[in-house]
This record gives structure tokens, sequence and C-alpha cells, in this order.
DNA sequence: AGGGCGAATGTTAACGCTCACATAACGGTC
DNA sequence: GACCGTTATGTGAGCGTTAACATTCGCCCT
């Protein structure tokens, strides 16, 4: 079968027997267009199959319907989930979302992303910013598209957005207080992370709410390893009661820590984690954590910086809630001994 | 500060003294221009800071410079990581990638779906097909533009390219044959998925080939909790000295679940998984696992969907091998009883 | 009946680039 | 010095669309 030219605007514009700029204000959702003169160009788009040609379209119109998504290569669950939900967020706003996948934060490689999205004239830019160092390199330049940061520190003047970190802690850490407990310790991510920060940052300020000041901190770096180093730990020091772990894989490696030790969750120490992960309701015991709506996380990015492209003002409240899911890994504090 | 337009071919061309045509040739790299007249022009590009409007060098070439990436939200972790080396490799070949999750595979939305993309004027469209009913939809589809399958049922006769499951489950079942394993169990994936056939058709084949006949199967479901009802029923059976689990997640339920029953890894039973996730080294113990190059499979995807673009022939070979990765999970059948 | 007005549609000119072709410049040959 | 071929550069058209303005038509009002 031969293979035909797409259908442009004339071609449609011939077959229904009106002029292209009518077709053009079919197509566009114009109005003062008779019902009538209406029903037939649509009829002859459909016979053709016509669709706008979206490089004319853009070329006319001065812009490039691209958005550009920096991000790194972490592997980590929070980060890829956003990058799925900015981009499918920014097709429902009518966007072509370009995701750049860095596989460091170091300065020059960011600075070269920002300059290939240039060459895209990409009409904004969202950066999943997880490092305190891609913050001040977003921040130095000056000129190009308007920049949104996700996730990062939301403490900036810039606009930003992402889940309140800090109401997410304080939710679990009260979840805990409320079970009774007053030994919580706490297993951090690294510390160069905004997240880990703002995570460790909420547990410290609901422990002081709540007139408990004796936390035990362990320092981790997000994978299942740290976590399973500080669970020893815990269950060697022999305090807590339980314990707030930044994420869950560290939760996970807790989990298997106490286990191996012959500590009982959540008998005798409860566990809670942040993300909540697929497999947290599958994990042994099933594991109370926070949930992050990155699906709210990705459209309100999106419309933020659609305003920012518009010269408008920021829209909505930047900062979103996240949701505490209690399951089996938590639970009131025992009343004898540990083991 | 005043926002200036964008500069254009033709301010390069009167800064430089020269035509646009000239500008253009020295931007496209075309040879027939006097190095003088070149470094001229080049100073003038840098000086006006220009690049090329993309949306009019698409309508003029008639192309959309853009490539489409349908997938499905399963949040597994192959079909994400092989997303993303496809955004990459995208790029690298100078195209815009635009991806799709779809929420599911019916054939409704995968349809809107392709009809998105013809939306956008995609030149190309990458399909990771993880389900046999994503491919029938895909083989019903005439006309439009080339599609590449990645990861499905790389039996067909359609472009596909991705990792050769077979091999990689014949690897791992050699692997356990080798340490001197005679009962090896398999515990696969839901058998919809053609991974999930071709991994149990690996391990039975290479059974087969070493002269064993007996391995029991175990159905899962890909999570860690079909994993764990899996090595339960291992346990009590209690007949297999070896596990073979069709990818990570299940195969850090068969851990658990061993390990809730005093059954020593790799002492007493080996386990080896498929994926090698992040965390299958920091498991307990490490797991081995059989590695995807999933980068490999995003660039010969890509590859083999330009090279139809341009209507040319299938450049390399499309199966690619994967890698067994030892860790301490496995290890010699033991001499002593099983407890 | 003529003027004016609004609604519906048509006409023309960009948008920034590449392609195909036209021209200029230059050197060698007879 | 007229002719040719080669190399380097310039010119004009057109890609498919939208924006701005122009036109046509029918209708109501005085």
């Amino acid at each position: 079968m031969e293979r035909r030219r797409a259908a442009r605007l004339k071609d449609v514009a011939e077959l229904a027997g009106v002029s292209h700029q009518t077709v053009s204000r079919v197509v566009n959702r114009a109005d003062g267009i008779r019902p009538e003169t209406r029903e037939r160009v649509e009829q002859a788009i459909a016979r053709l199959d016509y669709h706008p040609n979206p490089a004319a379209r853009n070329l006319v119109r001065g812009r490039s319907g691209t958005l550009g998504i920096i991000t790194t290569d972490t592997g980590q669950f929070g980060p890829a989930s956003i990058q799925r939900a900015l981009e499918m967020a920014a097709r429902e706003a009518g966007y072509l979302a370009s995701s750049l996948v860095l596989s460091s934060v170091r300065r020059v490689e960011f600075d070269s992303a920002v300059e290939q999205l240039a060459r895209l004239a990409v009409e904004g830019i969202v950066v999943i910013a997880v490092h305190d160092d891609a913050l001040d390199v977003v921040r130095s330049r000056a000129g190009g598209p308007p920049v949104v940061l996700v996730e990062g520190d939301l403490s900036g003047s810039r606009r930003t957005v992402g889940v309140d970190q800090v109401a997410g802690a304080r939710a679990a850490t009260r979840h805990l207080l409320d079970l009774g407990h007053t030994e919580i310790a706490h297993v951090t991510g690294p510390l160069e992370w905004a997240e880990a920060k703002a995570r460790r940052d909420g547990w410290r300020l609901e422990l002081e709410h709540a007139g408990v000041t004796n936390g035990e901190v362990f320092a981790g770096d997000w994978s299942a390893a740290s976590g399973y180093r500080a669970g020893r730990l815990i269950t060697v020091r022999g305090r807590a009661t339980a314990v707030f772990a930044a994420n869950d894989q560290m939760a996970v490696g807790v989990l298997q820590a106490l286990h191996q030790e012959g500590v009982r969750v959540p008998e005798d120490v409860s566990v809670v984690g942040f993300d909540d992960i697929p497999e947290a309701a599958f994990l042994i015991p099933p594991l109370s954590t926070v949930r992050q709506d990155f699906r709210a996380v990705g459209q309100r990015a999106i419309e933020s910086l659609t305003a920012a492209i518009r010269g408008g003002p920021e829209p909505r409240p930047r900062l979103i809630d996240p949701e505490l899911v209690v399951r089996a890994s938590s639970g009131p504090v025992s009343r004898g001994v540990r083991p």
C-alpha cells in the first residue's frame, strides 16, 4: 500500500469547501462558527484522519510545547516516582516532557543538562532536587526558562513544590507516642539530602513537643544495609521500644536485624518507615509507614511551572500533606520486659 | 533587565556579514565552507547565544524529532529501568522521548495512547511490552509509525529487542547444578508475562539438559509476599536444596521464609534471583542473581527504531546476554541432612 | 431605501528554517 | 582572453500553522 502524505489544513478545507482558517478555528475550538459548517469540517477531518502538525503550530506560536525534567539516577523510590508523576502531569497540561537523567549531581553535568534543554527550547524546567548542591546550581542560574524545584529544601524563596516532610515525620512520631512509646529511635537518611534533614527535624520536633528529649539517632544512607546496621545497634543498646526509619528500605533492614535477634515486631519493638514502597504491605510484619502523594506533587509542580511560564502567580499551596499508613509493624508499648 | 527575543539565523548572518544559508551550513556541519568564514560565523553564533529553533527545523524537514515510549505503571524494577534507559538512548540519538505511562494494559487505553502519540506526530514508538495482550494490540495496528517491542515475547516476527531471558534462567540453573544441586525448585512470575514464561522455560530446559527431571514449580506473582508463600511450601515439603526465583523480590520473600524456619542460606538451601535490584547486594545473605543490561536494551531498541524510521534493515542482534552475579546466597550442596 | 452593525468566513503575512537552484569567484587550458 | 569546471556563497520558495485584518452577508433601524 502506498503511503500518502499526511493531510494538511488545506486538504481538509478543500474537502469541506471552506477556507483553511475556518478549519483552524474548528480545530482550535474557537466560537463564532455556524454549527452546520463545523459539522461539515469535522466530517472532513475525520475522513482524512487529519492531525495538526505540532511543529508548524509551535513555530507560529513561538513556543516549543516542551518541558524539561532534570533528575538524578539514584534509583531511589521517591525521585523515580515523582519523575513518572511529572511526565504524566506534563502531558495532561498539554506539554511534552523530556526527562534528563543525570548520573551525578556535579555542577558540570548539571550545567550541561540545562544547556541541552535550552537547545530544545524548553519553556520550563522541573528539577527534582535531592541535593543541596543542585539547589545552589539552580539558584546561580540567571535568565533562561523558569525553573521549579521539587522535593528539595522547600524553605527557599524560589518556586518549590513537595511533600511536607516535617509533617510526615511528626505524624509518624506522634503515632508512636500515642501508642505509649517514650523511647523512640530514629534512623536518618544521608543528611546532605534535604528530605533526610527534614524528617529528622520532624521527629525531633514532635518529641520535644511531647516533652520527650532522649531519642537516639542512627545515621543511615537510605540503604537496607544501613538500616540493618542501625537495627543491630538498637538491639544491643536495648533501650528503644520504637524505631522511626527515614525510609522504608532502611526500615526493612531494621526489621531484619530485629528479627534476627529474636526481637518481636510489634510486641517488643514498633517500627515505622517512610515512603510506602510497594513491598511495604508485604513485609513481615506489614510495615507502618508514611505515604506521599507523588501524583499530587507532580501535578502541582507542573501547575506552578505553567503559571510561571505565563508570568502568573503561584497557584496553589506548594506543600502537600503526607498520610500516615498504620499497619502491623507498630503497636502499643508492651508492659513486659524486652528479652 | 529587558528580555530580548531569541537570535535567529538571520541575526547571525547579519552580524557575520554572510547569508543566512551560510550560517545554516555552519550550524549543520556541512562542508564546502572556507575555514575563515566558518570561524567568523561561529563567533557570531557565540556572541548572540544562538540556538536553532527546533520547531522551524522540524517543520521544514517534515519530521517531529520525537519518539514515543509506552509502558505500564507496574512499578516493577525491570520496566522502570528500561524506560529510563530508553529515554537516555533516545536523547543520545537526537530524539526527544515522550513517555506514556499506562495504568492498565487494556486495549482501550492502549489504543488511546497510540492515538495520543499520533497527535504528537511521533516518528516511532517503543512499547515496553510486558503482557501478551499488549503484543496483540500492537500486531493488530496497521499503518502509523514504526513500532519496536521491548522485553516481551521475543520470538515474534516484529522488531523486538530484549534480554535473553531463557539464557539468563539457564545460566542461573546451570550455576546451581554446577554446585552439585539436583533438587532445584523454581518460583515463577505471573505466567501471562512473557518474561515469566521464558524464565521458567530456561530453568526447565537446563534441567532437562542435565538429565534432571523433577524440579518443583511454585506459582508466584513477582511480589515478595508470593515468594514468601513459596518459601514456606518449600520448607514444608523439604526436598529442594536450591531455589531459583524468577525475580529478586520473590527471592527476598523466599529468603525470609527460609530464615524464619531456621533454614540456613546457603548452607542448607541456595537461593538465586533475577534482576539484580539495588538491594540485592545488601540482603542477608547477599543475593546471587542475574543481571540484565538495561542500558544496552535501551540503546539497541532505539537503534532498531531509528533504522526502521529510515526504512533500513535491523542493525544489530536483538537479543542481549544477561550476566550471572554470584553472591553469598548460593553455595555447594551440603552433605549433611536438612534440619 | 440606505446606513450601520455584528456574525461568519476569507485573505494575507508572518514564524525560522532547509532545500534546490542561481550566481559569483577563481584558476587552469587552449 | 574566451571558455570551462570547480568551489564558495547567495537567493527564493515553501514547510503547515496561527494572528491580524479584510470581506461578505443578512438583518434591523430610522
